[in-house]
DNA sequence: CGCGGCTTTGATGTTCATCAAGTAAAGTGG
DNA sequence: CCACTTTACTTGATGAACATCAAAGCCGCG
């Protein structure tokens, strides 16, 4: 490639703010950088919008700059399941990104959200010649997928009641760190999201906002008894 | 491939033959084979054997040569679920082995096993410096975990016996490519290992004795009628 | 407007876990 | 090797947890 001046380059690209390269990029040579910024793409999605579809060849190695995306799958039976929330930073295209060709989940854009892409194979590429990019990509896809198993595990030995309290937590630790937020998905997502029905959803969040464990105001929550809710999340 | 003196040094340590190298460890420099061929230490367990434990710390990267293993972990209440079992070729250490310093669960052996097991220094410093070892490792990995996943959320959505027909196919397919096999894991064991209790585990083999659908005899399991099985797994 | 999707509550039935109790098998120490 | 203990296996009865069905109110959107 011909060598432009430098700085322009990059802050043309904009990579050089991108929170991203120091988590992974950081033993970066100058020419891979280069490299990916002038192949990445950035996309901006409304909620609602499609990112990708379970099916879909994959062309891209994505990660999230900005916003939320919810990652499920279409089961035999045509339900969808949803086997996680990505928040900025994370990467999208986990599940089978360097192994096999098509993806086997979907997903899409629960609010405004900012995506950077990466061609396949130029990803791949690097990652051959690049052992600490290939290294901290396997990092990063074994954390991600290692939670997803854990939490999966947790939820799955506990009942309604405890998988709706360790939801709930999660929402307010791990995404929102605030004990009051505006909840990303419909009840019909979260009975999706923790393997029980749309019904039991609602009628467990209405139990808890008795209890006076939660207020509710449409998809607004607030978590008001946390220490009685964690009891629940393990196992009260 | 070459054939010169030193070939004495690879037999010597007996990874010449070891069907695992041709799996990822093809793009092995002669340096690096040799590395790993002097550090590598073979172990052998008997069946109900511990091979590592929840909360250990992580020293070493783990294969498995022969045999097979579960790993499970143990949950805050106490109980044990079965996370997967592995089989020979299968990596061990997989969850957070590159992530975290001790291990979030445990694995025993199931029938007499070899496995064999590397610094996870010495792998560490192998992949930062040579990016196909560290991109094969990651697909491998991530390939596994994938399965655990997808297979955990096919379970989840299912009635027992579906969960029953799927796990006897996964035996039958997967582990011993034959419809007569012998169970390497008690009906407790089944149980913690597809969200179940022991007794509808019994239950429901039995109804699948009756149904004609299998044969039983102890531990002894002979599939009689694949595809009415099959259709129960798929949701019949 | 009215339509479809989301939400909510109640009533009903099914699936499943729990409890109990007995048999078989497998490991243990004298 | 046998008595002993423990662990695995099995079946039935019961009740709790949960899904399903039904009906009605709500909200956003074309």
């Amino acid at each position: 490639m011909d060598k432009n001046p430098e700085n322009k380059v990059l802050l043309s690209c904009s990579c050089e703010n991108c929170e991203l390269k120091s988590l992974f990029f950081n033993h970066f040579e100058k020419a891979e950088l280069d490299k990916i910024c002038s192949d990445k793409i950035e996309r901006t999605y409304k909620k609602g919008q499609t990112i990708f579809k379970q099916g879909d060849e994959i062309k891209d190695f994505i990660y999230l700059k900005s916003g939320l995306v919810k990652l499920f799958r279409q089961t035999e039976n045509n339900k969808e399941q949803i086997i996680a929330i990505a928040k900025p930073l994370d990467f999208v295209s986990i599940l089978g990104v360097f192994s096999t060709k098509f993806f086997s989940y979907s997903v899409t854009a629960l609010e405004e959200s900012v995506t950077c892409s990466i061609d396949i194979k130029t990803i791949t590429e690097l990652a051959l010649s690049s052992s600490h990019l290939a290294f901290n990509i396997l990092e990063k896809i074994s954390s991600t997928t290692d939670r997803i198993i854990i939490d999966m595990m947790n939820i799955r030995e506990k009942h309604l009641r405890g998988r709706i309290a360790v939801i709930l937590l999660q929402f307010a630790e791990n995404i929102y760190q605030k004990n009051e937020f505006e909840l990303p998905i419909s009840r019909k997502e979260l009975a999706e999201y923790i393997g029980m029905t749309t019904e039991n959803v609602i009628r467990i969040l209405s139990e808890f906002r008795k209890d006076k464990l939660i207020k509710i105001n449409g998809k607004g929550i607030e978590i008001s008894d946390y220490l009685r809710l964690k009891q629940i999340a393990d196992f009260g």
